[in-house]
RNA sequence: ACCCCAUUAGCUCAGUCGGUAGAGCAACUGACUCUUAAUCAGUGGGCCGGAGGUUCGAGUCCUCCAUGGGGUACCA
């Protein structure tokens, strides 16, 4: 059975037959489990001063080491002949283990070749390890094997372990091998279950109930964007993933419940950036007798506290691009600017913050001059566009690259924000507002529009400018929301908030991409 | 959808003017009982993203295609 040739070029056919040699000498390669009493590499490094073995001047031990098992996956294997250093590597942490040749033959006299069967393993190999704990001459934590065993045998080679993984398309392909070799991207997703944490913890505090809505809809609604479809058998429909969650939870405060949030997975059928991926977390909340003032309040206290957990983490991590100043401000380091996350942030309103850029009042302004700014700034647009979708561009445009500190920006005109009241003294804004931080939206809320005629009226030009040529806007009418409207629903602060662009923003990280833990690619052909 | 850039060993990357395909890590063989990017000696490893074309000759020049990245557009 040894005669099989092996092709040396083949490395997985090479690991196949360590694990065939490993089985043959009675080291099962892939036990349902290991010995009992394993502990935590990060237990083991809180109470080393505890756990360590003692030796005087002289070397002499004074106390011996406690006995402990590990382990780990290999990610270092530094063979010296009759020892050998393995780095190992668990969930919590690396630890150095140590496999002496006289140590392991003394420990199990029934076996022989316990020391000898090391050699086939490889990096990349699950292995635990029994032994005592000691400083070795560099002063390095160390585990001297008594005994170990194999807990998972590896076919595939990892990927090179000082310059790691860097191919983009691999890096989002094999997430898996992305997560070993670069340990920013495991923090980066810890920072995301982080922020997702806190933001439950905080709303809970506040005596939100979490529900969830329907995910598959037979009408989409609530936000502006192309839905995705899909079909149920049974009742032979086609259904559509929704794009938002609105309609349903406002519902909900129509049925009594006062605070009421989801979190969960949107889904909008549009390009791939990294600030955009087609299915995102999206956290919606709606409070009864609540307005947009309020939403200001939860959105400084949700992003707030966010951002202190995320610091109190990076800072745990050994992070530079956090600052937490002296007055308990936190700050995240951007391409050489500090973005401060201490509320209360900026408040300007949509309409002075387009005017005093441009000098346009959208208020009084035409088409025809929007259009005029356009071109002679070079800005490209789509001239078939109406009125408002263009004022929308404008602001895209002018105002949000400024928005690089939390800013809130209020008051948005009616024909921009179709599910928003009218502000009682100036009927053609509405109550709403939007949190860009780093030029990104991060937020969008309002006093939710309550007036079951005016909704109608405005859901009606919605649906008349999908007719026009509008993609993104709704097919057809919600009669069903309408109704339920119709048997009244009381004042309501909602609030939408992008949770991957909040982390993004938070974590440091460059795209959406690199804190989605597997975002959307193609298949490979 | 459009523009620009990239794609070479398992991984990270060189490859000059168009003239025999290179390094480090990993792998294989051997030495080595406190190493740590272990060391030392030796060995193997390539559809140069794919398909065409120009040329005596293409990793290198041209065209198309695939995948990725950046930008633009789209995304209230």
């Amino acid at each position: 059975m040894d005669q099989i040739e092996i092709d040396p070029r083949d490395q997985r056919a090479i690991r196949i037959s360590k694990l065939e040699k490993l089985r043959a000498g009675g080291f099962e390669p892939y036990p349902a489990r290991i010995p009992e009493g394993r502990v935590t590499i990060s237990f083991v490094n809180k109470e080393w001063e505890h756990l360590r073995q003692i030796s005087d001047e002289t070397g002499q031990v004074i106390r011996p080491g406690t006995v402990v098992t590990l382990a780990g996956r290999i990610t270092a294997l530094r063979s010296h002949g009759k020892s050998m250093f393995i780095g190992l590597t668990d969930g919590t942490g690396d630890f150095q283990v140590y496999f002496r040749k006289n140590t392991l033959d003394e420990s199990n006299p029934e076996d022989p070749e316990i020391y000898e069967r090391a050699k086939e393993l490889d990096l990349g190999d699950f292995i635990w390890a029994e032994g005592e704990l000691f400083t070795t001459r560099t002063g390095e934590p160390t585990l001297s094997a008594n005994r170990w065993g194999v807990a998972a045998k590896a076919l595939l080679q990892l990927p090179e372990k000082y310059h790691g993984l860097t191919d983009p398309d691999l890096r989002l392909r094999q997430r898996y091998l992305d997560l070993l070799a670069n340990p920013e991207v495991k923090r980066n997703l810890e920072k995301r279950a982080l922020v997702i944490k806190t933001i439950r913890a905080c709303l809970e505090d506040e005596g939100y109930i979490e529900l969830e809505t329907p995910v598959l809809t037979s009408l989409y609604g609530g936000a502006a964007a192309r839905p995705f479809t899909t079909h149920h058998n049974a009742l032979d429909i086609d259904l559509y993933l929704r794009i938002a969650t609105e309609l349903y939870l406002k519902r909900l405060i129509v049925g009594g419940f006062e605070r009421v949030f989801e979190m969960g997975k949107v889904f909008r059928n549009e390009g791939i950036d990294r600030d955009h991926n087609p299915e995102f977390t999206l956290l919606e909340l709606y409070e009864a007798f609540a307005d947009y003032n309020r939403m200001m309040k939860i959105a400084e206290l949700l992003v707030g506290q966010s951002a202190r957990a995320v610091a109190r983490f990076a800072e745990g991590a050994g992070e530079t691009y956090f600052r937490t100043g002296e007055d308990g401000a936190l700050s995240v380091e951007r391409e050489g600017v500090l973005i401060s996350f201490r509320p209360p942030f900026e408040r300007i309103k949509f309409v002075d913050s387009i005017a005093n850029i441009t000098g346009i009042d959208v208020l009084k302004s035409e088409k025809s001059e929007l259009v005029e700014f356009f071109k002679s700034n070079g800005i490209d647009f789509d001239p078939k566009q109406p009125y408002w979708p263009l004022v929308d561009k404008l602001f895209s445009e002018t105002v949000e690259p400024r928005l690089i500190q939390p800013t809130f920006v209020l008051d948005y005109p009616v024909g921009l924000s179709p599910l928003a009241k009218r502000k009682a003294d100036a009927p053609e804004l509405t109550e709403r507002f939007e949190l860009f931080v780093w030029g990104m939206e991060i937020a969008n809320a309002f006093s939710e529009l309550n007036d079951p005629l005016d909704q109608r009226a405005r859901m009606e030009a919605q649906v008349a400018q999908r007719a026009a040529g509008d993609e993104d806007a709704p097919n057809k009418i919600d009669e069903d929301f309408l109704t339920a409207l119709e048997h009244g629903m009381p004042p309501t602060g909602g609030m939408g908030i992008g949770i991957g662009r909040l982390v993004t923003i938070l974590s440091g990280a460059s795209s959406l991409k690199e804190i989605t833990p597997f975002p959307l690619v193609k298949p490979r052909s």
